[in-house]
DNA sequence: CTACGTTGCGCAAACGTTTGGGCCAAACGT
DNA sequence: ACGTTTGGCCCAAACGTTTGCGCAACGTAG
């Protein structure tokens, strides 16, 4: 059988369809929308199952253009990312992508690499893209003019894993994690510690690092200035900073704000001549899956990274199609292993 | 000062722009028009001129959805992968992203899993969001039909990552690879050797097993069939069949077909109570950025990720001109560390 | 039996852009 | 001085979908 009124690229369209079932186009559209506004006026059941039967059995694929044209939408959710080869940015995307499909909108991802001008020109190419919010996943702590772009545009957007003033944001409860983990050392009686802290525009080095602080000078130890020392969240970065950190006189234990910078970190431990554990205590922060299959497995918070996505998702969606919307903290919870043993 | 003619968000339009130029919006379109059949007719230079003026200065932004329901083009490039959280995957996808920009496309990613049914449907989503042309970073080796699939609907693709049949393809010469790290073994003088081989139906396990089992038949020390054992491309498959080669006779050093195996493989050693370089040496794939820094730091043959990305996107976009292509292996190296040391 | 809702559907106008065809005037050739 | 070319622009149709409006046909109530 040959079709009638294909497109250009042999596709089946509406008239392909309302030709087939002997109704008129608009009435094939109506049909087929799923919009509730469309299906109060959708016609009989009998003509409706008619239309999805001939729209299932030639393949027929609403064109997102021309739907999108008439609407002005696009069923597409913009996603910034710092970086695309983090773990933990792609688990929080995978948790974004998956909610979003579910709730019929299709999530679509830019990097912004952590650069002012680079997050910038994703974001309007986002913008250009029509897409109906964005979820921002690299939020600078100090007055994100991006963020006052947005809204100054009225675009729907959501932060997450970063937060920033008081944007809607879905992220962990960060100044929590790190008073588990300065918890966890005190109780090893660590008093002489280090805290690794991610780059200083990031909200989460940043709060990780605050609770971390704070709970070391409530139990009367605080730490001073020099053992705080900011980094890339990468395994070079750990290296460095740790590296930097135990040139001086080496405390007992390390806190590192992020797991790859972790694992820099043992490495630096490891070139240093020290033990990992044994002499120098490291936690982490993620719990990403290498964490525990490490030769010396890595003590580290872990922060619900998936789930963190999907609301952010749910939590876009909401504002999108108009209902009100609360910033979420999510709790994080510590595991612990090898690399704070052996004291 | 207020526009006339905006879109329904408040976007200026091509009619914006005419209006203020006092010219028709065809010659609008034509003078921001960047294809050369266009440009043969665009215009006055002053014209021209004028015009990006007013573009640059009123923001001016085309709608893709009306562009690409005219053209029947969206300048979109999709990308299939197995997963995103995985670092290898992410690499390439950043090479396809950053180089297919550069050539006035954008690359839009999507999640198969690695599972039939659900690749298919990431699939279906691009095809219907009318991408021109299609990365496909999961392939699969026999016979796999998404890839006839596409053929037979004349949707350009390059394939990357895997590689399958004779369809165009940008990989890594992991043959090569493999007996790179069987010659490196050989020279330590390891003859009890053992493979965790990754996945059969991913051409990228199943060629650097071969290159690595050929390369020691031919030395004399052919691998028995229990030594070879399959495993998911993760920390807990190269774990669970690393346990399972140490459970019987250990053999004296493993090649691991992928970095985050290798990872689990040296967490299953050290399970075992044995020391990772010292009583079995290790050898992973895809040099990774945390290999170099793992408290014992992984020897690892390097692909060439990103590159491997980019080169897929130039020859897709060869593809979607109409432009002919041929297949490619990129070269890997040897990065020898302390996990094949202290023998 | 009239009046009046309902149901089911067709009509046509958009949405913003691209592009083949044409028209007018200026520049050119003889 | 008179065709012919060409440069510069406008016109209008089209891409495939959605949606307000309108109009029959039918059922129900008074």
């Amino acid at each position: 059988m040959t079709l009638p009124h294909l497109d250009g690229s042999g596709r089946p369209t509406l008239r392909t369809i309302a030709a087939l079932a002997g109704v008129h186009v608009s009435t094939a559209s109506r049909a087929l929308s799923k919009s509730e506004a469309a299906g109060a006026r959708a016609g009989s059941r009998t003509t409706v199952a008619r239309i999805h039967e001939i729209a299932d059995e030639i393949g027929f694929e609403r064109n997102p253009y021309a739907a999108g044209l008439r609407t002005r939408r696009s069923q597409l959710v913009g996603v910034l990312v710092p970086r695309l080869t983090d773990v933990v940015l792609a688990t929080i995307y995978e948790g974004i992508d998956e909610r979003a499909r579910e709730l019929t909108y299709q999530a679509f991802v830019v990097n912004g690499r952590d650069r002012p001008d680079e997050r910038r020109a994703a974001l309007e190419m986002l913008l250009a893209r029509r897409v109906d919010g964005v979820v921002i996943g690299d939020a600078r702590r100090d007055g994100d003019d991006l963020l006052d772009t947005l809204a100054a545009r009225d675009v729907p957007f959501v932060l997450t894993n970063r937060r920033s003033g008081e944007h809607p944001s879905v992220t962990c409860d960060d100044h929590a994690g790190g008073v588990l983990a300065a918890e966890h050392l005190l109780a090893l009686g660590h008093t002489d510690v280090a805290v690794v802290a991610g780059e200083p525009y990031a909200s989460t080095g940043h709060e990780r690092t605050a609770g971390f602080a704070a709970t070391y000078a409530a139990a009367g130890h605080p730490l001073p200035a020099h053992r705080i020392v900011p980094s890339a969240f990468d395994v070079g970065g750990g290296h460095r900073a740790t590296a930097s950190l135990l040139a001086g006189d080496p405390p007992s234990a390390v806190f590192v704000v992020n797991d790859f910078a972790a694992i820099g970190a043992m490495g630096a431990v490891t070139a240093a001549g020290l033990r990992v554990g044994a002499d120098v205590a490291v936690v982490g922060y993620n719990d990403i899956p290498v964490a525990a299959e490490l030769p010396v497995a890595l003590t580290s918070v872990s922060s619900p990274m998936r789930r963190m996505g999907a609301r952010a998702a749910e939590l876009l969606i909401d504002r999108i199609e108009g209902r009100p919307v609360a910033a979420e903290l999510l709790a994080p919870t510590l595991h612990v292993r090898a690399s704070t043993a052996d004291r």
